[in-house]
DNA sequence: CGGCCAGTTGAAGCGTGTCAACCGTAGTGG
DNA sequence: CCACTACGGTTGACACGCTTCAACTGGCCG
């Protein structure tokens, strides 16, 4: 059980984006004890149908959660940084309606379940935030509606790219217009219901209009407009306070961009 | 501001679904001050952007959600009967990122979050029950997004009448295998993430193939089993509690459950 | 009556899926 | 050092599910 004092520091980052938190309470989050753990890449973290005592949170790496089909099918809900709350609605609820894979070796702190609500209990606005955490979570699943349902395949790629762009640079992840795309092509067709051969199409695509630079495994996004655009991209669902409307995109940041 | 007693009942009956409440709470519950409102077929309740300062409970009638596109499409990421609760995500946010309009004409009790958020704070059990239902709303979505993303109209189409059966079960609203199937195929397509044309030749050939019977608003299951096959469906993800996994398929009636 | 809305059906086109190669890189073991 | 394998990415040809367009029906209501 450690209690690493400034090890939890990324989650009280990722809670600030969304709520205003105490002293006191930042101290409690980042005081509370927790069970660390190492993933190798592709390791579960938490199995569909499962019940665990534990929450997880990100501290370095990348992790994504999925549902499958009987028909072995596999839909990523969604992909999270360092800092990100997984399995908050365990909390509340008994059986993981869903699978949690490490997607990069990541590190993970474990809280369990009754630490936390104890600590919802004693602190109002850390009950809050939390249950604001769960909501912003919610919202960006329907916004995943929106787009699965609605949009063809390069408006959903594009999407898709613009919210992890925005979400990686709220962690503080990479920096400007170019970051790291560590998912496979594989990972980003089970997150958009495409297959491997379209999705890599579509990114070719959207390479060779000149809407990003796409090398390896990194992303350089050449015109935010353009891919906003595209996607049909409105960060109004991430819920992370007021965001300027237009031009530039990763909420700071983004020099000059030529707009063609 | 109406304060009905009995009123408020289906409320009480959707949240004992997936909590138990004492009786105490029951009575909070139900004597909650609520503002009453009756809404005709296709009426806006709540529009996406807006800042509502009130929940709404569907006291009868159907309701849905929805997001649009700026290209005017619209994504339904949910449809609702009597008892459901909406907006309890507007408790913790503050901008609606969503949608909801009447389907049918609907009775509405208006609550405010203010006398809301006083209810939580004075009963631990009802807070945890309004999270546990904000919960299950993200898993239904998260369902969805396995639909939409993973599945072919046919089985999209199964795997939403299957869970609108539930649902209304739960809701006492109609009874067995027959009941009313309040929206328009467009509607349908609008959730299914497809054209009108195409859901009315799926409905069809579901029919064709003896697995429904479909006629003017009502719809009548044939075959559970074989409807659950092709939509996929398992009702894990309602956390509505322990269900029987095979055979007969609305949770509930039917009084003679074996150690229920 | 006329008009509108939901449903229905057919024919044609296109966006994705499927199948099947092939490439480059990294790892592994002889 | 070289086979050998495994995996992610890339590309072409073709098939098919779904969309699009368009026409027609029946019911409801002013």
């Amino acid at each position: 059980m450690h209690s690493g004092l400034l090890r939890l520091q990324p989650l009280v980052r990722k809670i600030e984006l969304a709520s205003t938190l105490g002293d006191d309470d930042r101290d409690a989050l980042r005081s509370l004890p927790f069970r660390y753990g190492h993933a190798v890449a592709g390791q579960q973290l938490v199995r569909e149908g499962s019940q665990p005592t534990e929450c997880c949170v990100i501290l370095s790496g990348y992790a994504f959660r999925y549902k499958g089909t009987f028909g072995g099918k596999r839909q990523i809900l969604s992909f999270h940084v360092a800092g990100d709350i997984l399995d908050l609605q365990q909390l509340k609820l008994s059986v993981a309606d869903h699978g949690v894979d490490a997607l990069t070796p990541a590190d993970i702190a474990w809280i369990s379940h009754s630490d936390l609500d104890r600590l919802c209990r004693r602190s109002q606005s850390i009950a809050d935030a939390l249950w604001r955490e769960a909501l912003i979570d919610s919202s960006i699943f329907r916004a995943q509606l929106l787009n699965l349902g609605q949009r063809d395949a390069r408006s959903r790629l594009a999407h898709l790219l613009c919210e992890l762009a925005v979400r990686r640079e709220s962690a503080q992840v990479g920096d400007g217009d170019e970051f790291d795309l560590p998912m496979t092509q594989e990972h980003l067709a089970d997150a958009t219901g495409l297959t491997v051969v379209h999705v890599n199409r579509m990114l070719r695509a959207l390479s060779s209009d000149g809407v990003v630079t796409h090398e390896g495994r990194t992303l350089k996004v050449n015109s935010w407009k353009r891919l906003r655009e595209i996607g049909g991209f409105d960060p109004a669902y991430l819920h992370m306070g007021p965001v300027e409307p237009v031009d530039r995109m990763p909420a700071s940041n983004c020099g000059t961009s030529p707009s063609g």
